[in-house]
RNA sequence: GGCCCGUUCGUCUAGGGGUUAGGACGCCACUCUUUCAAGGUGGAGACACGGGUUCGAUUCCCGUACGGGCUACCA
């Protein structure tokens, strides 16, 4: 086959969303794996829905997943350009050519007039068998429509849909389809501001851009009815791409595709990056702590799976993989709770360095800039306990700060005052210690405990407590050799009155 | 309403005319660890329904039900 080259064309009308994501991704992992082209179109032919900055919020969340286009706006490419308003008026040049060879027709009904149409028939079609009763160049005489368009009449081009065709295609998904050309509208294909419907710039742009496969989602393939007929009346049919249409992902409770709005309502990310809108912001996979390479591999999944056994995968991994024949063709819901762990398990895959660069900005919110080493020693620590990048600052702050918090439950259910002595003999222990790593913090504190008779717990939840203000954590041995011995010994001697303060608070309420 | 697409554990899915229907998330238990995770082991949990075809259907066909998408001078 040709070369392959694949267009991920989304229209700015606001942020781009896990779906549009994955269509991206999809498109990408598809066109990497076979060494072709992917491209960025963007189809901004609604001048009423352009939302400035959603161009530019587009191209910053494909690459932060990792997504670089090949070619497209700021990138380039011999077949530009790529933003369909600056194409305008090729596209008339087009729809003009079907005209001239009778596949379209100028149609001057104003909204009102087909407004009032649907008011009388809700099911009402503009279609074959309707269109001789409407105002437009079929049933006009030649003269009066010159005339029309002379007086800058507005008007619409549309497409005259055959009678009695078979429209039949091979989708990469979901085989053989088709459809009856009776059943098909007229469409619009130019409309009164001149600019071209998506059916026209898309099949357009797809043709003179040499796309080899058109991957979309679902919810396109009841009109790629209209654009075979297009493909058919341009006589490109040869060069028509193959079509992939992929299952939309679903509300968590499966009822309808998901939405911005599911984000607020269910607290969930829907969009990359967040996105801020007259009134609200929406906060995006990135602001919750996820990993752009956790998305990708979620995103991959829901709706896709190589077969094996295998689920953690790296960009790279997946495009080597990935195959349109393995795609699924129910819908795929949201699972919040699955997102989470791809997240964690690419966390896991992250070595103490490489995690500290991501976990960094994190801890900088809060005014903390340890220094690299340290870092990622702590990452190190932490990196099997948490799931989201900002749980490394809520898990872990004490390894940074003095400890702000401590659990007093945990406090008030273990902590005698009686036990006072025996930590303050630890401590004293502790301090007597030279080397200070965790191997001999373990063996000190084993020689100590079995010298005077105690058990571990006795000392160890305490100890921890001190350090980390919780029972929860890593090893405490680990624990206080990164914290070092001065802030260990500091720590130790501050929990015993805070220990007590919270118990004999508890005592006298 | 019409047209189109779909339907395997709660969720994401593997599989495919004869299987103990496999895995993952989540859930439960045990284990490891004197913490919490991670890890390990185990458990509960699915072929929407009805007809065909067939020696045999979860798998193929047809219906039905249910779900979703589309039905704009939006993409």
């Amino acid at each position: 086959m040709a070369h392959i080259r694949v267009r991920f064309a989304p229209s700015p009308t606001g942020p781009l969303h896990i779906g549009g994501l994955r269509t991206a991704l999809y498109n990408y992992l598809f066109a990497r794996q076979a060494g072709g082209t992917f491209i960025l179109r963007i189809e901004d032919t609604d001048q009423s829905r352009y939302i400035s900055g959603a161009e530019q919020y587009i191209i910053e969340s494909l690459s932060w997943a990792g997504i670089e286009p090949d070619e497209g706006p700021g990138v380039g490419g011999d077949y530009g350009p790529y933003r369909q308003s600056e194409r305008k008026n090729l596209y008339q040049k087009y729809a003009e050519q079907l005209i001239v060879s009778g596949h379209a027709y100028y149609a001057f009904d104003t909204p009102e007039e087909l407004a009032a149409r649907r008011a009388q028939n809700p099911a009402f079609k503009y279609d074959s068998s309707v269109r001789l009763q409407m105002r437009n160049s079929l049933t006009l005489a030649a003269e009066e429509v010159a005339q029309l368009i002379e007086l800058g009449k507005p008007y619409v081009v549309r497409l005259k849909v055959p009678r009695n065709e078979l429209i039949a295609f091979r989708d990469r998904v979901r085989g053989e389809v088709q459809f009856h050309s009776e059943e098909l509208d007229d469409k619009v294909l130019l409309k009164s501001d001149g600019m071209p419907t998506y059916h026209l710039a898309n099949v357009v742009d797809d043709y003179l851009m040499k796309i080899t496969h058109v991957i979309r989602g679902e919810e396109w393939l009841p009109s790629t009815g209209h654009h075979v007929l297009l493909y058919r009346a341009f006589g490109w049919t040869p060069q028509m791409p193959e079509f992939a249409h992929l299952p939309l992902i679903l509300k968590p409770n499966g009822k309808g595709k998901l939405s911005k709005r599911d984000g607020q309502k269910l607290g969930i990310p829907v969009f990359p990056l967040a996105w801020k809108d007259a009134k609200e912001i929406f906060e995006g996979f990135r602001e919750f702590g996820f990993l752009p390479e956790a998305v990708v591999n979620f995103l991959a999944f829901l709706g896709w799976n190589p077969g094996t056994e295998q689920e953690v995968y790296t960009l790279e991994e997946l495009y080597q993989l990935f195959s349109l024949d393995k795609v699924s063709k129910g819908g795929a819901r949201f699972d919040f709770d699955k997102a989470k762990w791809f997240n964690q398990q690419h966390i896991m895959r992250l070595d103490g360095y490489a995690l500290a660069q991501r976990v960094r900005p994190w801890i900088a919110q809060h005014g903390v800039t340890p220094d690299e080493s340290y870092l990622a020693a702590v990452c190190e620590l932490l990196k099997s306990r948490v799931t989201l990048l900002s749980d490394f600052w809520t898990q872990g702050a004490y390894f940074f700060t003095p400890v702000t918090q401590y659990d007093e439950a945990a406090i008030r259910k273990r902590w005698k005052p009686e036990r006072r002595p025996i930590i303050e003999d630890f401590i004293r222990y502790l301090s007597q210690l030279t080397t200070w790593d965790a191997a001999t913090i373990e063996q000190a504190i084993h020689a100590y405990v079995q010298a005077k008779g105690l058990k571990f717990g006795e000392v160890l939840p305490f100890v921890r407590l001190a350090l980390a203000g919780t029972l929860k954590g890593p090893g405490v041995n680990e624990m206080m050799a990164l914290l070092g011995k001065e802030t260990v010994l500091q720590r130790l001697q501050e929990g015993l009155d805070r220990f007590d303060q919270i118990v004999s608070a508890t005592a006298t309420s």
